[in-house]
DNA sequence: TGAAAAATATACCGATTGGTATATTTTTGC
DNA sequence: GCAAAAATATACCAATCGGTATATTTTTCA
């Protein structure tokens, strides 16, 4: 790997957990200067500029956030565990999440929604991926016989997927794990009801 | 009422909605200048600071948006209706919420998050409001029979109110109210099953 | 109606914003 | 090891940031 390469990744690392936390707009140059130990120069010779940057970022952010995911799903054996497994990944959200500052999707659509529309297509985009990541695992378990057939798994998915990033937001701001708490007794009690 | 009464309520209505949509950091005093027509000099005589200006657009925008649900709610008259006519109200935030720009309980919580910490706290405070009021919804309607006495109250309430916030950033950033129907459509039949 | 008080505008502050042109350093590949 | 190329730093830009001191206007109330 080149050192271009190296260093352009190296920022990302950095600038991710930044942004994730302060925001786009609550995140300077200066600050991304001062974390990365870089100049505006270096910056700006490896990304076309803040909003560049920051989309980078996010994507890493969510490419690593996928990754957890994954490597929670890839130590189960069958749908059903996968499925538990990844609920409980983000039961640890709130206390311990892969990227400091919370879950990027639910911070980057709030920020981007209204009047940020780049920003937004991009978020719909990954918000997708995940969506049918899961859905797929829930179609799975319906081949192999684990989950009831007459159910709508983007539903389910769906359904599943609001409430954990509903409790994110509350369990974070109330500096609670109550909520997350409440919600993934909920969400386990609901995938039990789906099971054969 | 006094003409400087009546100016810092205009302030707050007209900032309440840029606020919401554009965030703190995303919404310059210069912006708040030409939104209300008026300058720097007026705004910083009515309010301490941009802070200062913020928190009285938030907690304006709550008392709205507790004022809309009251107003659904009243119009009901057994609690089963009451809970489903805020559900009912939650449905149609996505497409015309109260305040534009979406849920400031949402929209505050995640930009104040990790580093705002008094923004944090008012939060808080806000959430908690709205939660003890659906569950008191909830108390009542166990007492009048309608609920079942089994259930947990708070439980209820969180895991619903989790779902919904999480379906209004899903909605609005994929500019669809698949999510929010989905789980407004689940959310009723959690409801019809804790009834008697 | 007129003077005190309240509200608003004007004009400014230093600091910081995102961004860029250019000089300098570092890396690369022969 | 050396020249070309790539990466980074320096030094700057105009614009805007949040905020304030003061002058001016408007409102209030006797």
């Amino acid at each position: 790997m080149k050192k271009g390469e190296r260093t352009r990744q190296g920022i990302i690392e950095t600038t991710a957990p930044l942004f994730n936390t302060r925001g786009f707009d609550g995140t300077s140059l200066s600050i991304l200067c001062e974390a990365t130990g870089l100049t505006k120069g270096a910056l700006y010779g490896n990304f076309l500029g803040k909003e560049d940057l920051y989309k980078a970022s996010f994507q890493y952010a969510m490419s690593k956030v996928r990754a957890c995911i994954r490597k929670e799903v890839d130590r189960c054996t069958t749908n059903k565990e996968k499925l538990l497994a990844v609920v409980d990944f983000f039961a640890r959200y709130v206390l311990d999440p892969p990227i400091k500052g919370g879950c990027p999707l639910l911070n980057t659509a709030i920020e981007a929604d209204d009047h940020r529309k780049s920003m937004k297509k991009l978020v719909a985009v990954e918000l997708e991926l995940t969506i049918s990541f899961l859905t797929q695992l829930i179609e799975n378990g319906k081949k192999t016989g684990e989950f009831l057939k007459s159910i709508k798994s983007r539903e389910v998915v769906l359904s599943v997927f609001c409430s954990i990033e509903g409790a994110i937001m509350f369990s974070r701001v109330s500096s609670s794990e109550e909520a997350m708490d409440v919600v993934v007794k909920n969400i386990k009690n609901q995938i039990c009801s789906i099971c054969i």
